[in-house]
DNA sequence: CAGGCAACGAGACGGACCGTCTCGTTGCGT
DNA sequence: ACGCAACGAGACGGTCCGTCTCGTTGCCTG
């Protein structure tokens, strides 16, 4: 029985002109009118696109401006340096920490990465198949980073040797993206610094 | 000069039968089908009510959502005892903080929970007004409970004194908020019960 | 207790988008 | 050079939006 749930478009026939078209015109919109507002056929309309290129290799808004934003991300990784970033060692893990804390507080301010990237975080929140896509191809990556910073500490003796340096960052991070994602309290360098202390020092008297 | 904005509704002539309908349908269809196929007109008609009962007193969709579910939780907790609840002290911090960390983990995981609040920290997340009305009518009251249990703690000196305790639950609170809201990672007692060692005795070697 | 008036349930209305479906047209792979 | 599938364009029925009328109902005031 012949299945016809889609003909299976032909990659290598694909319009590279339309993606990029299609990946500018999602981000622009979401930038300047928000995610609610953005529809499929305003990105068609603005890309110079008939909506039927966008279903055809698209399922939905949200697919479409997770890849577009992949796709941002990628390039402004490949600019800023090589793909296999990580965390400096400076041999001192605080200092370390809060510099990369720091950083991570002023791209959350920068407006072509927070209107696309709070829409996604919104749209993973409610729809979990595209939340852990998002974590897995975005967030989960970068927290790698973080992971394998505290494991050279460990074997420094910077860090406790018991400590799961996975769960260990999420004291410092997690708070960082509650605040930004919920409005729960200001964002700052000195907050972030806050955290990065309370997490290595603890609560309790030493 | 008159404003035609709206004719102001008379509150003391306002239905409060269709009030709890609306309500009831809200937290239903936001339940049954999810918050984005939930649309004005289906709770309306599942409500037994006009459209414009709707439009008279609410502005939005979420708008709605977040009255009704505060109505819920006003009503689980008055069920559950006293109003003006708190963490309980029974002078060992972190017993007391594993505690209510496991309670927050399974209510997390009730369905009738569930849905409609991440339906109103998605929206929060991407409309800022409604994310702060959010984060003021529902978040900070149970977040002020941990600054008032870790301020008795700091009177007994098992936390230092001159810890923001603001800041300091967030350390394991906002971990598990982000695993729940993200899906960045299982969500279970023993998760919770090492967030509070790890925020207590801090990563580094004592 | 009667009357008036605003909120009510119901649903018609134009408009925006949805997702699907044709059209010719274009441009890549054979 | 040819053929075929992806392309731009837009028509189509459908859903839901937010606004607007209808009578009807039920609460405050006199």
């Amino acid at each position: 029985m012949a299945q016809n749930q889609s003909p299976a478009p032909d990659t290598s026939r694909r319009s590279e002109r339309s993606r990029r078209a299609i990946y500018d015109a999602a981000l622009a919109l979401v930038a300047e009118v928000g995610y609610p507002k953005t529809t499929i056929e305003g990105i068609a309309s603005r890309a110079g696109v008939g909506k039927q290129t966008i279903y055809r290799w698209w399922s939905s808004k949200a697919d479409v401006l997770l890849e577009a934003f992949l796709d941002l991300s990628n390039q402004a990784a490949e600019a800023a340096g090589q793909a296999p970033y990580s965390i400096p060692d400076t041999g001192d893990l605080a200092a370390d920490l809060k510099n990369v804390l720091r950083a991570t507080v002023d791209e959350l301010r920068d407006p072509a990465f927070e209107a696309p990237s709070r829409a996604l975080a919104a749209e993973g929140v409610v729809n979990e198949e595209l939340g852990r896509r998002f974590v897995a191809q975005l967030l989960e990556p970068q927290l790698q980073l973080y992971v394998d910073r505290l494991r050279a500490a460990q074997e420094a003796g910077e860090v406790r040797p018991d400590i799961d340096p996975r769960i260990a960052l999420e004291l410092f991070v997690s708070p960082l993206a509650q605040r930004w994602l919920q409005y729960t309290g200001p964002i700052t360098h000195a907050y972030t610094d806050t955290l990065v202390d309370y997490a290595l020092h603890g609560l309790a008297p030493r």
